[in-house]
DNA sequence: GATGAATGAGTGTTCATTCAT
DNA sequence: GATGAATGAACACTCATTCAT
């Protein structure tokens, strides 16, 4: 893949931040466009439509966090420290860059989302696919499709993600710690 | 709880089904009010705004999630039945009914969630705190908040419907069980 | 002139107290009518259209100013005097039901002032005529048209009106005096 | 005041034209724009809302009447021409652009002129405070406040001119003569 | 390439009027 | 006669997109 050019990204970040607080809809190209800080028409230059943008900006926030959470993994821990590392980096990057959670969260149940971007080749969906083949060759998981074992776990991520950026008040007020679900998390993907 | 009148519920149903293909904002008012078989100007007979019907909308879809899964429930038996039926009966539902998953989906992290929204009393929130503490005093689940509980029971099965809703080929053609998730959960917040 | 319905008055007051308030479109029929506490749909009983009900309250508006303007001159009285008791009767009126001049104004410069009721017979121009024509015959009033004496003296009365009802804090912090006017009137249409 | 923009002017003038044959109600924003011949949406380009158009129209109008009247006054004439160039002037222009007094009519009497905009600096009404201020001064006007000389006049020649547009065949067919205002307004308004 | 004024189809909402009860 | 739910045309305003500069 090329490296996107410097004013693309530019744009791409500037969404990004604004979808975050105001929702696909909220988030006129005008409104991009400023933040980014060109003009409405220049963003026609890189994306040939608004549904263009948002389609690039699924493969740009999906490619952080691959390069986030498959950068920091080191394979020659053991699987159950890898796991945790796993679920630790993930978490952190919701809790950094909200927006990237928040972007993918309305991105997958809105009609952005077709057929055609479901299909696509996806490094992130290879690389968990052989994260969790090996737990399973290694008799640590449960020996079932590494398909199941990736939807519990980003399941139970975006989970505890969701409440934690949507209800921190309560979560605080109940004292409620979220850390809890990896420990749960892992039992349910782990050999019994 | 007085009953919904006639006409207010046929649009809420028509409403619901839409928003489910075309997302909140590819819902106009005039879609749903045709689609319900009523003129546009009827709705505001019933609703003060678009966001008032939305938001109505959000406590009629709580209220057959909540009917349908507490309905089912059977104290008598023992917890680990129940749990199975609390998962099959919703996942059914969801299966049945995906407009309603669909749009709590949307609605979670919608600019209509608001503070003052989630606030307000939830009878689904409070049976699901009761049903957890069941299985928490009984010694069969951890002993933790049932809220965490709730999150990673609810978590999992809106990852499994999700999965089986927009993934449906994928899912057929690589022979995953999405069932397995039932189980898998089931050891996430069973006692160790 | 047969009498007025009870109810078509009750509808005719209760819409000029609002058009005061709120102009001729800031006024549904739906909100005449649930301030004249009949059904939306009774209005047009006693009303062909929403024009058909503001052109008859012209009418009933006018008769109002036109029996308390006449119903108090005393043509015994020395022409000065019924001059005076002329513009304080108006004044008052004017005082008394602001709805009234409010509903004149608005209607004047409106569509709906149609030429068809422009040259509609009126009682209150015909008395006017006979009253200012006295004045002159008398040799009090300049020899003119008395037309123009009427204009005269309507359009210093509402400009009058108009001021202390739409500038009433100006008026009294800069201590303003606005019975003036009936006299600088007055020095307007008499004999020089 | 900076100057205003071209096609900010053409909306502006546009809009006065229609605001006289149909109100301010009557008059769409489509129908404004078109009559300008620009698109609906270019409005929106020089104006907040239509609200803020009409408000922009105001300070417009009146520093159009503001311009003409005090343009052509010659402060080394005697007074009494003054006043009588005045109000040909003014009447003069209110015959040449009948939509400004039109427009001034339905302004001050709507819910468009809030307190905020009666408050607001007006050249217009300075000027006239002095100009009747001079007259006083001179010893050649009653002694009166100038603001009232004020309404007396201006209040006469809306009238005059409300009745020469609204009435211009009953004017001609009863031969009035409306010029005959001005000499009895000025006999309003003289020291006796 | 960059700009931002212009476009005009599309949206939520209002309200005069109708008509079944 | 009285009701008020239902209607649907009309409106103010938005915003993705274009294009002359």
């Amino acid at each position: 893949m090329e490296p996107i050019a410097e004013k693309k990204k530019l744009i791409l970040e500037s969404a990004l931040a604004l979808i975050k607080d105001h929702g696909f809809h909220g988030c006129p190209m005008s409104m991009m466009a400023k933040n980014a800080g060109v003009a409405a028409g220049t963003i026609y230059t890189y994306f040939d439509s608004k549904d263009d943008l948002i389609g690039e900006l699924f493969f740009y926030a999906k490619s952080i966090i691959f390069n986030h959470v498959s950068g920091s993994d080191d394979p020659s821990l053991d699987f159950k420290t890898r796991f945790f590392n796993y679920w630790n980096n993930l978490s952190e990057l919701y809790l950094d860059r909200p927006e990237i959670q928040s972007f993918f969260e309305q991105f997958m149940i809105s009609p952005f989302n077709t057929r055609e971007i479901q299909n696509a080749d996806s490094p992130w969906h290879d690389w968990n696919s052989n994260f969790f083949q090996e737990g399973i060759d290694k008799g640590i998981l449960r020996n079932l499709s590494p398909d199941i074992l990736f939807i519990m776990v980003i399941g139970s991520v975006n989970s505890m993600s969701k409440v934690r950026q949507n209800f921190s008040e309560k979560v605080a007020e109940r004292g409620i710690d979220l850390n809890q679900l990896a420990e749960m998390t892992w039992d349910a993907i782990r050999k019994q």
